[in-house]
DNA sequence: GGAACTCGCCAC
DNA sequence: AAACGTGGCGAGTTCC
């Protein structure tokens, strides 16, 4: 629980009108596929089943049992790296906060041992089974589930979500997806739609520093990652239909733009592009490796060639790109980040556009907030609350057409609305208008287009069966 | 026997 | 100076 310091009228409102449409919202709910559900769940258990099985009849299995004094718990990762670590003598790739070796999927992956393997597509399947169809099941409602949201417990003043938590479904594992999202359906005879803000944190970020080569690019829609893919892997040319370039770009977004963003540096920049994104493994990389940067040259070969051999080389490249992203690309945001950092150093506070005030810690054991903290929490604020404006405007839209289209939830920055078949043109151009028109009109900080994308479910289609709408 | 912690993992 | 921001939740484990 946070303390809510909203500092004006506006910010108080915000909260009430919120609280209350997100109530509507929560009563409403969303229809659940109870049978299916039930399918996946014992479709599931047999294949947890299985892999178990196979992994208890292995010698591997044998070799750690005979190492311990008692029963082992192949679902123990404290066992289980005991015995990696300190039997077995495996060296983990990395370790907990509290010193441990790491048994998460990035660490067991590397040991290359075919039951360790097999634990971790159990642990897959287990999440899916578990965390997801397990809390839908238990919230299930007569065919409906209602997610709560809650407005109280961010210290960014976001929201949550609980019972269960709508906004951490699974998305990017198409065989998860599918599984948990299509038991979550339309009301009989409607369609599921999303609508999403583009990038709207980092739009929002742009009214805090006003800086102008960003503003430039999010006022142009230009394609940020691709140009910093083309200097973090030194290519000349960047075609967007071709696979390998896309790739690149995706690196070059999820490992080095989106993390610097949040306020990570070079290092582990570098060290996860190499590692993760390039499948570069060694220190010094030899002919061969990594993945394609066109039909028949690989990473490693490509960097060579341009004059970087080995990580140690990678990091200072990251390095000198780093220091140029944020020293020439966009000096006036750099600035913005020091000014915001020692302001709050100085007042014990940062404030929102959106007039909230933060102050309270979110981690515990500390009671100040970091530097990372201070420059970040305005602006994953006030992005939610742009959402948030919308969703209270677009619920007193519907309610005073009269329509049947209701919406059933919500994700930072993202609508889910059960649609009426004859109401899909209408809701459209309602949350069109509302969230690249009206908002940026109420809230005269926004200094950049806000742009909208819309998803939609065939008529009774599930959550796991949205499609791009073009309009 | 339950509270609190650790770890891992899902979302934005 | 600091070093990726915000949550929820399940399972195992430890503490009281």
């Amino acid at each position: 629980m946070i303390e809510i310091n909203a500092k004006t009228r506006e910010a108080y409102d915000l909260m009430h009108q919120g609280t209350l449409a997100l109530a509507k919202m929560e009563r409403h709910g969303i229809g659940f596929d109870e049978a299916k559900a039930q399918t996946f769940y014992v479709q599931l258990s047999e294949q947890i089943a299985t892999l178990e099985q196979k992994i208890k009849k292995s010698t591997f299995y044998k070799e750690w049992q005979r190492s311990a004094k008692t029963e082992i718990n192949i679902y123990s990762d404290l066992q289980l790296a005991d015995f990696l670590y300190n039997i077995k003598g495996y060296t983990p790739t990395s370790v907990t906060k509290t010193g441990k070796g790491a048994t998460n999927a990035e660490a067991l992956g590397h040991l290359g041992i075919k039951e360790v393997d097999w634990l971790l597509d159990i642990r897959k399947l287990k999440k899916a089974r578990d965390t997801y169809l397990g809390s839908l099941m238990r919230e299930n409602n007569s065919g409906r589930i209602h997610p709560h949201y809650n407005l109280n417990l961010v210290t960014t003043y976001r929201s949550s979500s609980s019972d269960p938590n709508f906004q951490n479904m699974p998305k990017r594992d198409k065989e998860i997806m599918k599984i948990v999202r299509s038991c979550l359906i339309p009301s009989p005879g409607f369609h599921l739609m999303e609508v999403d803000f583009s990038q709207l944190e980092v739009s929002i970020a742009a009214a805090y520093h006003k800086d102008p080569a960003m503003i430039d690019y999010l006022k142009h829609d230009r394609d940020m990652h691709k140009d910093m893919a083309k200097q973090i892997f030194f290519l000349k040319k960047f075609d967007k239909n071709n696979p390998y370039h896309s790739y690149l770009r995706k690196a070059a977004k999820n490992g080095f733009v989106f993390p610097q963003f949040y306020g990570d540096y070079y290092k582990p920049c570098a060290l996860n592009l190499g590692q993760k994104w390039g499948k570069l493994q060694d220190e010094e990389w030899k002919r061969g490796q990594g993945v394609l940067v066109d039909e028949n040259t690989h990473l490693s070969d490509h960097l060579i060639k341009n004059g970087i051999s080995s990580i140690y080389d990678f990091i200072e490249h990251i390095k000198k790109i780093e220091r140029h992203f944020w020293g020439k690309r966009f000096p006036v945001y750099q600035e913005w980040k020091e000014t915001q950092w020692s302001n709050y150093q100085k007042r014990g506070y940062v404030d929102l556009y959106t007039g909230f005030r933060c102050c309270a810690p979110s981690k515990s054991g500390s009671s100040t907030l970091s530097r990372n903290d201070a420059i970040n929490y305005p602006v994953q604020g006030s992005a939610f609350h742009c959402l948030l404006w919308s969703v209270i405007q677009l619920d007193k839209q519907l309610e005073l057409h009269g329509m049947q289209t209701r919406m059933i939830g919500q994700i930072h920055d993202a609508i889910v609305i059960d649609v009426h078949p004859d109401e899909v043109n209408d809701v459209v151009s309602l949350a069109k208008n509302i969230m690249t028109k009206l908002l940026p009109e109420h809230w005269s900080w926004i200094n950049v287009p806000l742009r909208v994308e819309f998803e939609m479910t065939p008529q009774d289609g599930s959550w796991a069966e949205m499609q791009g709408l073009h309009i």
